[in-house]
DNA sequence: TTGCGTTTCCAAAACGTTTTCGGGTATATT
DNA sequence: AATATACCCGAAAACGTTTTGGAAACGCAA
């Protein structure tokens, strides 16, 4: 059946304790020994069994990737964070597991006891909202985790995310400079962590490039299409002198977009139009997007570079800010 | 440290043996004893370790996604039938940790040695290329696997994908029952197994629907936007006569869409498009794009099932086709 | 009483590694 | 020559489960 490393062993005519030694690079072990064992490992084709180390040395190399919803939007955030955090992770040698919020809830355990179960020696949790009940599990838990775009700090949990309120900052900023002085801002749901950061770079940044700062410009859009276009009829209604907005996010700024075109508004003479996020849409879309950028890729590798150094290095989480960037295209 | 079956054994005031059986569902365990055993172990919240019982079990209840190019396009697709497969295996008990072949190839083995060395039970494997050299460790492993998207079919190894070639009838069919009589395809990469059979499904469609079959009506575009423009460009300089195309993919399609823009063609009334995958770009993009859909989150959880189905009743691996379907929008 | 079948339980082996502790040689030091 | 010092190596325990092969207790029939 499998080759173990007790036939390695039998093979070279040493011991496994030896095999192992040989194999793992130990230092008392003479040198031709250990070609020996690692010519006949390779004959052999052996593979350690990861299963059997890791139930040894009560460790797994193995990270948990937990998604709090996986089905509902946010396709293409989830997946180039999941492939950033893979790579990143594959690197340091490190499998990831895909665990679901909903197959926890569903057997009525919480997610630390999931993952110690399945001996995951730490965890990345992405798509998860303030108001999630798992929020405090994770602070609170043991297991070493990070989180995406949520900043949970604690002695066991660090995070990463978009600096928000700078990316706020850049879409205001670009839109003044644009010569925009009159401009609302379609934010997303209140209760994102999200949603508030944005709103503070967007009401820092019109205070010092606009001067007064109007609440009554900023109306919310639950971050979806058709959220964007109702907050933006709204926002005009309210403000018909409004000549630049910001939304939020992408999905809402198409919103927005679909909205001027069926009120006859010019983008971006009558209304200039800056969104966040830069989803795959947004260079496509007509006319095309502007934006600011989340480096979604980077966050996943920060995420992983995070956590492996607190597994290896013992280091204390900490608090990462990645910075956006603003893409200019055609709506503002 | 750790909660073992051993402290609920000594809480219980019974031998492991008796514990693993209550837990289990074994047979030979007095009513009693199972209900106090349970209690304790509830009590002390244990949870079996999973590494554990692999180790013994010699199966981990885990199987491996392999995604040959993450980065690589295909955002959309990947995504959702990861998703598929994520939910149903996890129905099933089964975990899934992701595998790509980047990592396999790094390490100069072959990815059945990658997944053997970490006990998988299985794999279903993605994104892969008929001229990827792994297509043949594939087919010929001992692995239970499953393929999506290219048919491969041995003793091991089953596939799912969508019906290409009725895909492609229904977009001529469609194209047809629009008035379009000189129809043109854009074909994708000519090596890619989906682009065979969406040939052969549009040639017997023109055949049935229109009759003759001009081949130099089939070009290629890589998939890619720009391949899509370029083609198109190149079809309409062979025969500017033709007044319906039918795309391989969405993307090569909106590329379409905007070398028509550049050209000063209306669509569909100068030219008629669809395309194929129904990414989510496809409703957003103007005009709206009319295309086939691919069940892309069915095929996840079928390949799932079908694994499962390979792994708990020993069924002999098949090919399955998942239908397509037709959703017609403002470009044919 | 003996024999036998059931039921309920347990000790121990097994899964495939790593690591501790100590044993043996050869070489260097006194 | 005796002793210390490296240097290699191996036996065995441990990790946390499942499962095998009995064993004890009990009831019942002979």
């Amino acid at each position: 059946m499998r080759v173990t490393i007790r036939d390695v062993a039998r093979a070279a005519g040493v011991s496994v304790t030896t095999v192992s030694r040989a194999l793992n690079g130990a230092a008392d072990v003479g040198e031709e020994t250990r070609q020996r064992v690692i010519e006949v490992a390779k004959q052999l084709n052996y593979r350690p069994s990861h299963v059997a180390r890791s139930l040894v040395l009560r460790k797994s190399q193995n990270i948990g990737l937990l998604v709090s919803d996986f089905r509902k939007g946010g396709h293409h955030f989830l997946y180039d964070v999941l492939v950033g955090v893979h790579d990143t992770l594959a690197e340091y040698g490190y499998d990831v597991t895909l665990v679901s919020t909903d197959t926890a809830r569903q057997q009525l355990i919480g997610y630390v006891d999931f993952c110690r179960a399945r001996g995951l020696d730490g965890v990345i949790v992405m798509g998860i909202r303030l108001d999630d009940p798992y929020v405090e599990e994770v602070v609170e838990s043991t297991l070493p985790s990070v989180v995406i775009d949520l900043p949970l700090l604690s002695r066991h949990c660090g995070y990463v995310m978009t600096d928000n309120v700078n990316g706020a900052r850049y879409a205001v900023r670009h839109l003044v400079s644009r010569g925009c002085r009159r401009i609302g801002f379609v934010n997303g749901a209140a209760h994102a962590a999200v949603s508030r950061e944005r709103l503070r770079g967007f009401e820092e940044a019109v205070r010092q490039y606009v001067g007064e700062f109007d609440e009554r410009l900023v109306v919310y859009g639950d971050f979806t299409l058709e959220g964007g276009q109702r907050a933006l009829a709204e926002l005009l209604a309210r403000a018909p002198d409004v000549d630049g907005v910001f939304f939020a996010s992408d999905l809402m700024a198409i919103g927005g977009i679909q909205h001027c075109k069926a009120a006859g508004l010019r983008i971006p003479d009558d209304l200039a139009l800056v969104g966040f996020d830069d989803i795959d849409l947004a260079r496509f879309v007509t006319p095309a997007l502007t934006t600011v950028a989340q480096p979604r890729y980077e966050m996943g590798c920060e995420a992983a570079r995070m956590l492996v150094n607190m597994l290896q290095k013992g280091e204390m989480p900490s608090g990462t800010l990645l910075p956006p960037q603003l893409v200019v295209r055609e709506t503002a």
